[in-house]
RNA sequence: GCCGGGUUGGCGGAAUCGGUAGACGCGACGGUCUCAAAAACCGUUGUCCGAGAGGGCGUGCGGGUUCAAGUCCCGCACCCGGCACCA
């Protein structure tokens, strides 16, 4: 796209408002603001504290922070920043202490990949590219307390991210209060110290856990790393499915109260109904279905519809069930159907291929495959409530994680087990009829009224699906055939990782290969200089390898002489190292209290900035005590625990499970401990929008630079796009270097500067919507922020033109119109809006030739929160010495809100036929005779009888006839 | 397939409760200024018919409720995001 901005001030008019003049202004504020620390917020207690009396209310609000990428940012991403920072100035210009800080989420992957390739320590490169980003977020003027900015890969942040951890490690679960407690507690409650009982109950805990492991790379990857073949994305090497010794969190401890407390939280709907799903509760039942003919064989099942359970024809286990060698017989019964043996001569060997092609298959494509497969193993169950012979099958259908690897199949109530039932032969029985006793079509999985449910001794006939489910799970449970139960979707959340470049485990294990705690005052764990950032790679099929992390390699690291508590003894430390969700999982605490050397946060920082609703400076500090045991978790309304946490947290949806569900989970933990105030890190969330750009393919498919492409009209009047007279192809999609057309802060700043820049991303439409950015239109932002300055700046002179006279009544109302509708559009986020209403209120100025101080100064403190150098400049412009970052956001006079006069419609079977100016007080006789009187009405109605006459005074009359 | 979000002028978008559809910006067109151009400023700009007054049509498509529907209800199509046999 050409871009034809104007680049220079014009020398028509020497002090116009354009790039140079914005640039010199923007460093001088920027300066400036930094020299006087204006956004530096004050804490209560601490050395970010000044002792002086802290206003009455607070508001806490955060973005996501950023991976420090080498690539640098492009437009797309200060999109939320600003909009954090728009909203920030405003709060604190609503008077209250505002913090905003950005910190940098700096372990990761690609710093480890780069270290690889290019021997240098990840930290260089990382902290070059911090170094980097921080420049180009400095131009953009962003109201943040620079004291509070860290990175996550820093000592002092290390030792608080190791710090928690151990917090994790050092608890157990207490399913009976429903909240985390200190280990020693549990000591006490079992009576045992042995550390394999012990080590059983943590809530960080070692466990086997298969991996998908990649001999060739030396790595394990995640699921989205490896190809639908098995083999690895990065060098196409074969993976293998592996158990490790892995860390794990007790994720799954929590899932109710993850759910539950959902509910008091202010995020978007999809968000939380994204993490209820990715949780999965589901009620249900476990059933034993008795296998006859083995001994001591039953086959437990978990199901959601119990009610459905006299529909029950068949059972499948997955192939990987522990029972399917003990139940498979030798010689197919007599009269199997042959759709049921794969073509095999037995069951035993039908199962056995059944199985081999199964596991030979990846996950992926045992998805893909949407024809129900499976074998039969010869056996036959028993049905617990009607004692029917119900075939036992194999079939990948059915998974071997998720509930207990085995279902009872109800073919006429579920849409699976119907495909499978059709194209094996088998019953369908109905057993729930549809509401109003209409028979619909099968499969039926709706809700309905249970029919042919009954023996001998409990009948379901004629109740609706939860009062079956109620009474069957009551008889299974008295009969001993069956619980009722709760599962969940949600797994133990995999902690380690097999890399250099993340934070170390603060664990030793003795000599018997027990974990142990480093001890408080040795943290952080740093991590040790290796010769080599790689990994160890093996032969590429040598599945029998096994990780080796590059922390393993530092011998003299590895082994350490510690004292324990009994006399110095030699551990081994934990070589893997933490994932990247660490750090991001409670850095929002730090950010109260970033120096603080005693602890993660003082405890009255937290309740400050944390604390239910603004303002909750003073409230008691016993008051919400979580170390008080009917406080905490279960026992604490939902309301209560939702109403703390940071007052808004911005960032985009990708986001919406895991990262949040682990912030959620660790502040949780904290908060069972007495660590943190309340139950919930994040009150609010609002989900940014994306900004996306247009890339141009050339007739091979290559990926031309976008700026230079011209667009035009052709003579059919379609809109074609050429680069060097050839015709290209538009595309949309990310910003991307691959794709040519990468537009950054920095072209922005030199062409417009940050102010325009900050006010045409605002601008272009509301915050959580992704938009294309389209560089030929920010002159717009430029243009109104022109004319804003030339209302005040005298363009030839460079002299401050305002003069103290009072405005005429018409601008005044303009202005108080303005300010209620600026106001009403920041609260409600609509920042779009907003700016629309400032550039309507400039357009009137503008007309009018208005130059007073009292139409003007509103305008620079309502334009301060988008264009703050601008309008910073012009306040110093006319007469004030201080920082406007302060001043009262301009509150509207109500009585100028009242319009003596307003615009009536009048409508005639619905079309607008005539508008009339009328004043405010007419009552509905009055506008129904005006409207009488219109010649267009009586035109429209042509002579008709009216029927029916409806008004709503003052604004419309609407006439029926 | 399921879940969530969306579809409004040439383009980005606006329309708080069902009450003037298209605020504001870009682009385009016309004008002022200028030797000229740029910048700036002023005006026009959903579409069709009409000289005008005015009128027809119009918020993805098809129905419905209502005096009145972009907005509510039913059905459908397409686009974006997420999840994928979860019993």
């Amino acid at each position: 796209m050409s871009t034809s901005g104007p680049h220079v001030d014009a020398p028509i008019a020497p002090h116009r408002y354009g790039a140079r003049l914005a640039a010199e202004i923007e460093q001088r504020w920027q300066d400036r603001w930094e020299a006087e620390g204006t956004f530096h917020a004050d804490n209560p207690v601490g050395e970010l504290s000044s002792g002086a009396d802290l206003p009455a209310e607070k508001y806490f609000l955060m973005d996501m922070f950023p991976y420090p990428s080498g690539a640098g940012l492009h437009v797309g991403h200060p999109l939320g920043y600003i909009a954090t920072d728009v909203i920030g100035r405003y709060q604190r210009m609503l008077g209250k202490n505002v913090l905003h800080a950005l910190g940098y989420d700096a372990f990761g992957l690609p710093a480890e990949l780069h270290a690889i390739s290019t021997g240098e320590h990840p930290r260089t490169n990382t902290l070059a590219n911090i170094a980097n980003m921080r420049r180009q977020l400095r131009r953009l003027g962003l109201a943040h307390d620079d004291r509070r900015s860290f990175a996550t890969i820093d000592p002092d942040f290390v030792r608080w991210t190791q710090w928690i951890f151990l917090q994790i490690f050092e608890s157990w679960y207490d399913e009976e209060q429903q909240r985390a407690r200190p280990i020693a507690e549990l000591v006490e409650k079992l009576g045992t110290d042995d550390p394999d009982v012990i080590d059983a109950h943590r809530l960080a805990y070692i466990s086997e856990a298969p991996v998908n492991w990649c001999p060739g790379l030396g790595t394990v990857l995640a699921n989205e790393e490896v190809t639908a073949e098995g083999r690895s994305e990065r060098g196409n090497f074969p993976v293998f499915q592996r158990s490790l010794r892995q860390w794990n969190m007790r994720i799954t401890a929590y899932a109710d109260r993850l759910i539950d407390d959902l509910d008091g939280l202010d995020w978007p709907e999809p968000v939380k109904q994204m993490q209820r799903h990715w949780i999965g509760r589901s009620h249900g039942a476990e059933v034993d279905f008795e296998v006859p003919e083995v001994e001591n064989a039953s086959i437990r099942v978990f199901t959601t519809r119990p009610d459905t359970l006299f529909g029950a024809t068949y059972m499948v286990l997955a192939p990987e069930h522990e029972l399917v060698d003990a139940i498979v017989t030798d010689a197919w019964p007599e009269g199997t159907d042959e759709r049921w043996t794969g073509g095999a001569p037995s069951p035993t060997e039908a199962v056995a291929a059944y199985r081999a092609a199964a596991a030979a298959k990846t996950d992926v494509e045992r998805q893909e495959n949407r024809e129900k497969t499976g074998v039969f193993t010869g056996a036959f169950a028993a049905n617990p409530v009607n004692g029917a012979r119900v075939p036992v099958f194999v079939a990948d259908y059915v998974l071997v994680g998720y509930g207990t690897g085995a279902i009872m199949a109800v073919p006429a109530h579920d849409e699976r087990d119907f495909a499978f039932a059709t194209a094996f032969g088998l019953p369908t029985p109905r057993v729930v009829a549809g509401p109003d006793g209409v028979d619909d079509e099968l499969p039926f999985t709706g809700a309905g009224t249970a029919v042919a449910s009954a023996n001998d001794d409990v009948s379901l006939d004629g109740l609706d699906v939860d009062a079956a489910k109620e009474r069957i799970i009551a008889w299974l449970e008295a009969e001993g055939r069956g619980t009722g139960t709760t599962t969940y979707r949600l797994r133990d959340w995999l902690f380690s990782r097999q890399r250099y470049w993340g934070e170390p485990f603060p664990i030793v294990y003795d000599e018997d290969g027990h974990p142990h705690a480093v001890p408080d005052h040795l943290l952080p764990v740093e991590l040790p200089e290796v010769p080599d950032y790689s990994p160890r790679t093996f032969e590429p099929d040598d599945a029998d390898s096994e990780p080796e992390p590059p922390l393993g390699r530092v011998q003299d690291w590895v082994h350490v002489t510690l004292d324990l508590g009994d006399g110095p003894r030699p551990y081994r430390r934990e070589t893997n190292t933490m994932p990247n969700w660490a750090g991001s999982s409670w850095y929002e605490l730090r950010y109260t209290d970033p120096t603080n050397r005693d602890a993660l946060c003082d405890p009255e920082n937290e309740r400050y900035w944390m604390g239910a609703g603004t303002g909750a400076a003073n409230s008691t500090g016993g008051g919400a005590g979580p170390g008080a045991a009917n406080s905490t978790g279960g026992g604490a309304g939902p309301g209560a625990a939702n109403s703390t946490g940071v007052d808004l947290y911005v960032g985009g949806v990708e986001h919406a499970v895991l990262h949040l569900l682990y912030a959620r989970f660790w502040h949780k933990v904290l908060f069972d401990l007495g660590h943190v105030s309340g139950a919930e890190p994040f009150h609010r969330l609002v989900n940014q929008g994306y900004i996306q750009a247009h890339a141009f393919t050339d007739a091979r498919g290559t990926y031309v630079p976008a700026e230079e492409v011209v667009e035009s009209v052709d003579e059919s009047g379609a809109t074609v796009y050429t680069h060097d007279g050839v015709p290209v192809a538009r595309e949309y999609g990310k910003m991307g270097k691959s794709l040519k057309n990468v537009v950054t802060p920095d072209d922005m700043y030199d062409e417009y500067g940050a102010d325009t820049f900050r006010v045409y991303e605002m601008s272009m439409g509301p915050l959580d919507q992704s938009r294309p950015w389209e560089t030929r239109a920010v002159v717009g932002s430029q243009r109104f922020l022109q004319r804003l300055w030339r209302l005040v700046v005298d363009e030839d002179t460079g002299e401050t033109q305002v003069v103290d006279e009072p405005t005429d009544e018409a601008t005044r109302r303009v202005l108080h119109r303005t300010i209620a509708g600026v106001r009403d559009d920041l609260e409600s986020l609509g920042l779009n809006t907003a700016i629309a209403k400032l550039i309507e209120y400039v357009n009137h100025l503008t007309k009018v030739g208005a130059r007073q101080r009292e139409a003007l100064e509103p305008l620079l403190l309502m334009v301060a929160p988008f264009a703050p150098h601008l309008a910073e400049e012009l306040w110093s412009r006319t007469g004030h010495d201080g920082s406007l970052a302060f001043e009262p956001f301009p509150q509207p006079d109500p009585s100028l809100l009242v319009e003596d006069t307003v615009t009536c419609v009048v409508q005639v079977q619905g079309k607008v036929r005539s508008t009339m100016q009328v004043p405010a007080s007419a009552d509905d006789a009055e506008l129904t005779e005006r409207a009488m009187a219109e010649a267009n009405v009586q035109r429209a109605i042509d002579g008709r009888e009216v029927r029916k006459v409806i008004v709503r005074a003052p604004k419309l009359v609407s006439i029926v006839v």
